[in-house]
DNA sequence: TAAAAAAACTACTGGCCAGTAGATGGTTTC
DNA sequence: GAAACCATCTACTGGCCAGTAGTTTTTTTA
């Protein structure tokens, strides 16, 4: 999410410094957002830097002054879903839910929200991480691997604290975890489906999962 | 799985004809298994068919005496994990298991091991798809409906005969092949879990999803 | 309002790559 | 053993595209 490094004059002491930047986070924002688009629909390799500069209303050079590469740009894109789902993560596990099975609940209803809402972006990431470079990709499963990380042990607390059936292996997050991405690849906001049924049934699936449904 | 249309001297009488036509399968099927490796590790779009011929000890116009271009080699890729499920699923539903669990569990059983043993055909199929060519795009979702839709009536049938819990909603089928399409981005033959361990989860999920799962 | 700075643009290049034309060398046929 | 044939190769092209150099336009500064 780093725009390149640019003068930007900070000295000015007025605020008006920081309407500046919010400029540049506005139109790197919408760099983003069309770019992100138009990589969902025909592919990053296939999508050119002027594509995404014509969308925009603008010319390639517009773009070089906000990003170094077409690479920073897909970087970014990959970047918003994964940490918009640990913030998601770290807010329900601070929060006051009680039971493990609540907390699960309550942490799949949202990553299911984001990944809705996020759509493209989820799908830019899965299909084409390997064309991060080296530094970026690592970052990234980092965030990933923390994401699930955190997941397991939820897991695996609840079996222990008797709220999740005993023979559930914490690996059960990696499927809860397929699940969940598995979503953007058939939800469409158009289908007969709406968003809530979708994470309903999400929700549902994942205590399944994990041994643990609602008694009735 | 089209090699281009050649005229093959079909004329000559002898089993010699059937032989030079397993050649040309073989190669072709070389062709399609090499490409097949090299799409996943760099990407259709960034990966050359120079690349390819490079890797086959060939050149590229040889390529292209056995396939139109470069996206009917995608295309055949792209057959390759659907067909098999398919067959995969006609047998098991031919076949002679009693129950309903019993059905779905081999299925899904079966299935899971296609997926594991063509891992890098399937992960192509789904990240490269949107390059097909109209028409094969089309086809290849026919297959792929076929097989969701078989899926989900094998579930709803299984309801009704009182074998799945009552408010299992048929939809648990695109869950249960959210699962299976999900191996193969995270099993990799050179982790810790080996392959067989990975479906004995794969359709203990499936069945916990479906809510059938075998009495202990 | 002139000068300086910032933001965006025009116009280019160097390399890559799908696809092709025509050559070459081996094999079959008669 | 010449003629026809087939498989594969060498050598090329035409278009595309990431990235850049340098210019123009707009905004800020004083």
């Amino acid at each position: 999410m780093s725009a390149v490094a640019r003068k930007t004059r900070d000295d000015a002491p007025s605020g008006n410094a920081s309407l500046k930047s919010e400029f540049v986070a506005f139109k790197t924002n919408r760099i983003v957002e069309v770019a992100s688009h138009l990589f969902y629909e025909r592919g990053y390799s296939s999508c050119t830097l002027d594509n995404v500069a014509d969308k925009l209303g603008v010319t390639k050079p517009f773009l070089y002054s906000y990003f170094k590469n077409k690479e920073a740009i897909l970087a970014a894109i990959c970047e918003v879903g994964i940490s918009e789902s640990l913030a998601a993560l770290e807010a329900t596990l601070a929060g006051e839910h009680q039971g493990y099975r609540e907390r699960l609940a309550e942490l799949v209803r949202q990553v299911g929200r984001i990944v809705i809402d996020r759509q493209e972006y989820v799908v830019v990431y899965q299909r084409e991480m390997k064309h991060l470079s080296a530094t970026d990709h690592e970052r990234i499963l980092r965030l990933r691997h923390s994401f699930d990380h955190q997941i397991a042990e939820l897991i695996h607390e609840g079996v222990e604290a008797g709220e999740f059936r005993e023979d559930t292996d914490s690996f059960v997050a990696v499927w809860i975890g397929g699940l969940i991405s598995w979503i953007p690849t058939w939800y469409s906001p158009a289908g007969q489906r709406t968003a809530d049924e979708v994470i309903d049934q999400l929700v549902a699936a994942a205590l399944r999962l994990a041994g643990a449904e609602k008694p009735k």
